[in-house]
Parts: C-alpha cells; sequence; structure tokens
DNA sequence: AGGTATATGACAAAATCGCATAATATTGCG
DNA sequence: CGCAATATTATGCGATTTTGTCATATACCT
C-alpha cells in the first residue's frame, strides 16, 4: 500500500473511471488500472467489482475509501505542518499544562488561583486531556507540564516524577444497598448495572481479569472514557464504576460514596516534562501550585 | 513522501540510530539512511541534526513525527478495518456517541436515563472530545452520531443536522460589576480579566476581531479549550469569558451570570453522522434522546 | 461498425535496497 | 598520550523491484 494507491482509490470514487480518474490525476489509464489492481492485492479485498468492462464500486470501497481520505488528509496536515515550520512564528511566553478533564471544574479554578496570586504576570493555557494525549503533547512540546496515570511507558524525551497515587474503590450512589459495605469485591457486583472506563487500557484488562477470576460476568452498561463522566454517571444512578481513589477524591461533592474494591490496585500518578529542557521559572512554580492542590484534594476529612 | 519513510521516522525517534532503526525495521543502516535524506528533501526540513556522526532530533522531528505517527495509525486502522470486512466480523450491537466535555455532568447523564428507560439492552460508550475530534471519529466510523458545533466545513462522507443554536453571551461572577448591565460589549471589557477558549479557532478570531475593532486590548489571563473549564474559571473569580449561551445554559447552577455579548455572533450546533449508512433503530433513538435533552436544557425558566 | 471502458504484454525509467567502504567520533587500555 | 577497537552516518555502485507508458486485446453498448 501507498499513498499514490490512496489517491487513486479516493479520485476513482469521485470519478467512476479509471479514465476519468488517470485524467485527473495526470497519469495513464493503465497505470491507475494497475495501481488498482496493486491496491486489492495488498489489501487482499476487492474494491470494484468488474461489471460488463465497467468498475464498480463495492461497499467495501466506500467503506475502506474513507480511511484513504483520513490517511490522505493526515499526509497533508503533515506537509502543511511542515510548512508552517519552516516559515515559523512564535509568541509572548506562557505556560502550558495538561491536566486531565476530571479537574477542570474545582481542581484546576482552585490551582489557578492560588498560583496567579503569585504570579499574576503569566499567562496560563490549559488542556484537558487524556494520559495518552498528554504524553504525546508533551513530548511534542505542546505542553510544558502534565499530569498524566504513570502506566509503565512514557514517550521517548520524557521524564515523569511521581507526585500523588490512588487505590481502586467502586464508587456507588449514597443510598445505594452496596453503600452498606466495608469493601465491594466483583463478587458483590454480580448482576450489578457497572459503569466503566479505559476499555482496552491495561488497568481496565487488569480489572476485567478480576472479574472473570471471580466467575462474575460484567453487567456492563456503559463504556465512557472519563473519570468525571463516570462518577456523573453513578450519581444520577445509572450504575457503579470502579476508578482510582485519587480520581473519586475530586467528586466528594456528587451523592455517592467510595469503598474500597478489593483486592486494591495502586495507581501512580506523575508530572511529566521534556527531558532535557529544564522548567521556566513559572512553569516550576505552577508545578509547585499543582502539588500543593494535589495535597488539599486527597487530604482525608 | 512514502509510508516507509514515515515509518522511518518513528523509529528513527524511538532509537535514536539508523543502526538500530535498521534492525527493528529489517533493513539495512544504509537504507534507513537514505530515506531519511529523501523524507527531509521531500518535506524541505532538516529532521535530525547530525552531531558529530550521530543524528538529534530536531523540534521539527518531534512535531513532524507526531504527524507520521497519526498517518501511521490511520494505516493501520485501513488495514484492520479491510480484514474485518473480508472476514465479516461483528460484535455486540452498541451505539456510540461523542459529545463536547462540557456535557458530563449533567447533560449525559440525563439524556441516557432518558434514553434507557426505553432501550435497556442497548450499550452505549460516550466520548468527550473536541469537535473536530468529533468529526474525525465519526468519519473514521469510531462514532455513530456526534454533537459538534457547525463551524463551515465537516469531513467528507459526513452528514449533520443542525439540531440546537446559541449567541455569544458575556459569562461573569454573580456578584461582578459587569453583571448589572443588560449587555456587555467589547468597550465594557477593557482592563478585564478575560478567560477565552477556542484560540486559533474560526470564531475565536472573529471575537478577537470584535476587541481590534473597538480599540481593546485583550487582557487574557487564561487560554483553556473547553467551555467547561471556562465557567469554573469564571465561577472561581479568575475572569470572565465568552462564550455561547448554548453552552452557558449547561452551568446555570455555577454562581456566574450570562449577558448578551454584542454584536451577537450565531452559533450553531449539530449532529454528525456518516452519509450513506442510515442509523441503527437504537442510534437513532438516542439522537431523539439527545434532541429530547437538547429542549429540556435550553428552556428558559 | 464505431465508441467507450478495462486489462495486459512489452518495455523504459525511476526508485529501492544491500554490500562494501570511507569518514568521523568515542572509548578503553597499555 | 597514543593507538586499537568500536560505534555511527554517508556514499559509490550494482542488482532488483516498482512505476508508468505505449500499444493493443477484449468486452459491451448503440
Amino acid at each position: 500500500m501507498n499513498i499514490k494507491q490512496l489517491e487513486v482509490l479516493r479520485t476513482l470514487l469521485a470519478t467512476g473511471s479509471t479514465i476519468a480518474a488517470a485524467k485527473t490525476m495526470g497519469l495513464s489509464q493503465s497505470g491507475v488500472s494497475r495501481m488498482l489492481q496493486q491496491l486489492e492485492q495488498d489489501l487482499s479485498i476487492t474494491l470494484f467489482a468488474r461489471d460488463k468492462g465497467r468498475l464498480i464500486a463495492t461497499p467495501e470501497a466506500l467503506a475502506l475509501g474513507h480511511d484513504a481520505e483520513n490517511i490522505l488528509l493526515a499526509v497533508d496536515r503533515m506537509s502543511s505542518h511542515a510548512e508552517d515550520l519552516r516559515s515559523g512564528a512564535s509568541g509572548p511566553e506562557i505556560v502550558r499544562i495538561g491536566l486531565p478533564s476530571s479537574m477542570w471544574e474545582n481542581f484546576a479554578p482552585a490551582m489557578l488561583v492560588d498560583y496567579i496570586r503569585a504570579f499574576p504576570g503569566v499567562r496560563i493555557e490549559t488542556f484537558f486531556e487524556s494520559t495518552t494525549a498528554i504524553n504525546k503533547l508533551v513530548g511534542e512540546r505542546v505542553i510544558d507540564i502534565g499530569f498524566l496515570r504513570m502506566e509503565g511507558e512514557t514517550g521517548p524525551g520524557i521524564v515523569v516524577d511521581k507526585v500523588a497515587s490512588g487505590t481502586s474503590v467502586c464508587v456507588v450512589p449514597k443510598d445505594h444497598p452496596l453503600a452498606e459495605l466495608e469493601t465491594i469485591s466483583a463478587k458483590d457486583l454480580r448482576n450489578v448495572p457497572l459503569v466503566l472506563i479505559g476499555r482496552q487500557r491495561p488497568n481496565r484488562m487488569a480489572l476485567d481479569q478480576q472479574f472473570a477470576r471471580a466467575g462474575v460476568k460484567q453487567m456492563v452498561k456503559i463504556e465512557t472514557h472519563t473519570n468525571s463522566s463516570a462518577c456523573a454517571y453513578v450519581a444520577q444512578g445509572l450504575g457503579v464504576s470502579i476508578i482510582s481513589s485519587f480520581y473519586a477524591n475530586l467528586y466528594r461533592h456528587l451523592p455517592v460514596v467510595q469503598r474500597p474494591f478489593v483486592p486494591q490496585a495502586r495507581q501512580d500518578f506523575g508530572l511529566a516534562r521534556a527531558a532535557g529542557f529544564p522548567l521556566s521559572i513559572a512553569a516550576q512554580a505552577l508545578s509547585d501550585a499543582l502539588q500543593r492542590q494535589i495535597q488539599l484534594s486527597q487530604k482525608i476529612e
């Protein structure tokens, strides 16, 4: 598979014939025909039916044509990006911080109130993203410092300092029968509607295995991808969820309670920055403010 | 530029040398070296500095390496998609919906409570993403339906039906002097700390121009990228923000008020789905539940 | 019969790739 | 300090593969 072949697929879908596609692409008709055949061979799938000497797009062609479009758009973006980098642009000094989406309502505002008191002139940019995205954006120097879950591997050229930890807890509505238990295990969740996050992520797979070992089939009602939405769904009675106590502590204001989910898994959280690039004074101070806010948010009342 | 070259870039960033990259990729060292040179020539940019006979990644390499990764991931997805199409694989039916991050706390849970009452057996997956990301994910068939701002262009092969609208409002803390005004204009925001979103997006650029035309320099204290964090920052007294009334209505529970920001811009919001693929009954019902929840959220009390 | 469209044989040009080697730098040891 | 060993990138060269065109065969429709 190569980029020219994907352009052929896109153009064939748009024009309907090899002759028209050839004209559009500045190639010979036979060249287009060969490239189509080569792409079909590479993908081991028939993209166009040959019906009485004419090409008819198969449903597979339509489906994969979209994938091809995505690839070609990504290629265009890369080319544009390269051009932007060549021409260069710069702005005033700011500090850019990446945080999980769970932190926008209370944690981040409180942290910034604290920070801005001491650094009134600094301009802040906040990104609420997933751990994976923050990892990437720190590596790309789009973000100066980023709070993320430590899940083993970070990108190349990134340093992560551990700043917090948590353990797995089950979050249930305040008035739920399960709220009366001291601890909750997979066995307690038989036939209980679940709201789960992190599908296909390592911690989620470990959780799935805990259920499997307990011989309990998960009754997943809602999959989502943020701790915040999981807590909100629990508060609304849509099910119970299993997340880290670190995040659960950020949602004490919701009508939910948390119980240790046994056996408990541990989660570590860190602050990521690019290796080899010392933080500016402003950025280091924001890092300090973040850690003060972590202390406050995890304090047991 | 070709796919093999992008793999070379990715592998070089990961391994640091042509010898290691060659080993990883099953190529010769000289082949890797040539492909890197060819890619640099194609992009007209230096990706690696040659420092004493060794390659040192430039910032450009790190930035473009992310683009390359996106392309390669898209290629992998296409290959996997082709394989799925060949094998005719299918799983349990679920509905996957994309929503802005602003909706996780109240809107989404309420919508799902409503929906699940009528469709108890359907499994839901929620993605809280930006308009751009939702656009992409709908196009890639990762998301079945996605709520997004209508900003002119959607991806190819996507249909967007308008389902809501809003106007620009200034969100200020309840007890702020500006709360006493009936309407707020750029002139009223001279020397007022601002919390703004959507930097480099079209609507934000239009807003910037409004300030420029009024001769008012923006005192941007915080840049962020979600309506929810903007409202939270305003509630904490970190500044005032200008967002759509549609989103402001989702945060009436915060100690903030909204005033028309004049001259008022209008925003349209739509529900996106893939063109040519009719929604399943379950997906259509979720679309209906979303629109009912929109009616409820925008009701004036 | 003429027009339209795709597929294929033959061939040339371009690109890819590996081998061998040159050039440069670092490291360890006497 | 000098030298050998090792590590790394870049380049000349040749073989192989891929790309792409020309000419033409084949099929279908009017």
